[in-house]
DNA sequence: CTATTTTTGAATGATTTTAGTTGATTTATG
DNA sequence: CATAAATCAACTAAAATCATTCAAAAATAG
């Protein structure tokens, strides 16, 4: 049997099934446990499922991808991928900022057994991290109804307590001239302020902000890392003279 | 049987049962008791249940999710009643602090067509406010799960921002010797600064409230206006000696 | 056809999970 | 309040699962 036969048939397991045991692997592709458990790792490394302690189960995402099989836009399973990748920066112990938007809010899930601190100024976080009882700062501000974004001087101010390992930002474009840019001033301006406080800054942009340019500058390319997906070649090439770049591919 | 499979069964029986006993678990999963002695440890971990002498528990986030309908209505009609005359009392252009609580909760409904703006440190609040577009600011701070309460130094610091017109706080016992009481130090200590931040301060307390005491001291009762109802003529004659008291009755 | 690489299955010892036991703690009952 | 019953956390040894290694088998290339 084929190598590739066999992880289909993985695959297709795991979704009939949600979880397996390797017992159960080796009863339908009849193949000794050390090859199903080469199988289980190299699956594991393209995160097209997860190991775990006899058997093998679905990923968060691929679980979600389930649950909301119609709304997943192809948009929207960028912004998983680049979450995904994100979260895998996040360590123990880390202090993180997480941007208002709908980019930043994908990060939540995978940050469920991480002993992290959260201060956000997204509104819409909130659900998904007292659900998964994150320790949650909130700044305070004005909130902005549209985004519902805490904004404003006060959101400013209350920023200016805290000091972060790492800052995740969500932007609505970036150029290599422009840097990164998003439409409200207030906003880019709580977006400055955040990566002023933060060791390490990353900017999550799926492709439609490629090559965008909005109202409010936020920040030169270089003064932040990139975490983007699906951008061509030369596109990439050139944003590596200025910035540090990670695509994001599975 | 996978681990992860019986933390399913657990969960789902959960869901069910709301509150399950160690035997429940052990006869639907035949495993060992120290086996799902140690899943309940594991998923209490998760804050996926709480674990209670012989069995686990829905949290308490997910169990108010659950019977919040039924468990406020009894004084709901009460705390309609007086918030619907504290909102008597705001003015157009009233700058006004709005605690946590679902007594100030049913104040916003009234509030809708009042050019007001809105301070609050209740995440509950929320929708109500925006929904309605009521210009609202948020204090910053730590998010207490249980209340969804925003508190700690840094939500004292952002209150230090404002100075209001009018301060409307919930408090969970008054007494005429004790005062003003609540369970939280931390929340106590918000409502203090909250009231010295303005120019009247407005208790809203139903029935159930009457001669009790909680663990933090709030205020003394003169340094606020109490609003309450269903009291009775003596109760109500020892307490004007030290308070403005409104009694509500329809 | 042979040499080289890749894949496979089996064996090893390490790690994780499990069930049963102990004595301590909590709850129920008279 | 005291006693008994139930429940609990901590420990142990056995079982299951795991990663690693190595040599044989299969596939590939020259």
């Amino acid at each position: 049997m084929l190598t590739t036969e066999r992880h289909e048939i993985i695959l297709q397991l795991l979704k009939e099934k949600q979880t397996i045991t390797l017992q159960d692997i080796i009863e339908t592709t009849s193949a000794s446990e050390s090859t199903i458990r080469r199988d289980l790792t190299e699956l594991e490394k393209q995160h097209k499922l997860e190991r775990i302690h006899g058997g093998a189960t679905l990923t968060e995402r691929k679980l979600q991808e389930f649950s909301i099989t119609e709304k997943s836009t192809k948009n929207l399973q960028e912004k998983i991928k680049i979450a995904n990748y994100a979260s895998s920066i996040v360590q123990d112990g880390d202090c993180i900022y997480l941007d208002a938007g709908t980019t930043t809010l994908q990060i939540i899930p995978y940050l469920q057994d991480k002993d992290v601190v959260v201060v956000t100024n997204g509104l819409t976080h909130l659900d998904s991290l007292i659900e998964r009882g994150i320790t949650t700062y909130l700044t305070g501000g004005l909130i902005k109804p549209k985004t519902s974004a805490l904004i404003g001087q006060q959101a400013v101010q209350s920023l200016q307590n805290y000091r972060f390992d790492k800052c995740f930002l969500g932007v609505n474009g970036y150029h290599i001239d422009y840097g990164y840019t998003t439409p409200d001033p207030e906003e880019a301006h709580m977006k400055q302020i955040a990566s002023s406080l933060a060791k390490e800054v990353y900017v999550l942009a799926d492709s439609t902000k490629h090559n965008k340019i909005s109202f409010a500058k936020i920040n030169d390319l270089q003064e932040a890392q990139l975490i983007t997906t699906e951008i061509e070649a030369d596109d990439l090439s050139h944003l590596t003279k200025r910035t540090n770049v990670k695509v994001v591919n599975n």
